[in-house]
DNA sequence: TGGCTACTTGGTTATATTGCCAAATGTTTA
DNA sequence: TAAACATTTGGCAATATAACCAAGTAGCCA
């Protein structure tokens, strides 16, 4: 394979790997509401606050948030808003997948 | 945390994560274009055909491809092109990412 | 039936991710 | 400088991913 595709697509998964955690999630979610330092996020997702530091710092060289020190905090907020919008698809996904469920219980139901 | 937001926020993890990974992006370009059966993307991917199968596997369970028999072969196709528009969003993270070092390599630059 | 092609699954090994605790760093205030 | 607070980093154990080879399954054709 084309050795620049190649580094593209590399470049491209480590983004999606970025956000592809439930807590990252929940932090994305949390700020595209609002700002946010580490202990407000730390609080709504309900896991050590030094484990959130090291989600935070995922999405922070992923390039997803950026960091801002002020006073004895760092605030966090979104670097891209788009990665919002992908968020609709991702239920269209979901909600695929729950009909080929359904599908799957109830072969006789059309 | 609520526990109905926990799993959802775990299915959108999921299918993040199946796209997340330099190999299964590519199934999901070649898939953009026409489908393909397992033979014309493992040339694609440049990888064992059992690893193909095993990505395909996962996109698969993602309900992000789906997968149709005939004859001898089996044919994958996108199920959900709105994960395309998506890759517009992912480029300008890495925009973004890009920018940034760039700023860092040339701090005087403006 | 037997052989050929196409694909999937099992098994193993190597590597990466995640979570928590403990310790370190940095900031503010007394 | 010390104490208190906010955040990050180090380190370890548990778990998950990924790649390949080998073996299994399935359809087609002689």
């Amino acid at each position: 394979m084309n050795p620049d595709r190649k580094a593209h697509l590399e470049a491209r998964a480590q983004v999606l790997k970025a956000m592809a955690h439930p807590t990252r999630l929940l932090l994305i979610e949390e700020l595209s509401v609002a700002e946010r330092c580490v202990r407000e996020l730390t609080d709504a997702a309900g896991a050590d606050i030094s484990t959130v530091s090291k989600h935070l710092t995922v999405l922070r060289e992923a390039a997803l948030v950026v960091a801002e020190k002020r006073g004895n905090q760092v605030f966090y907020r979104l670097r891209v808003p788009c990665i919002l919008n992908f968020f609709d698809c991702v239920e269209s996904v979901l909600k695929s997948r729950a009909r080929e469920h359904a599908v799957f219980l109830e072969p006789e139901a059309g």
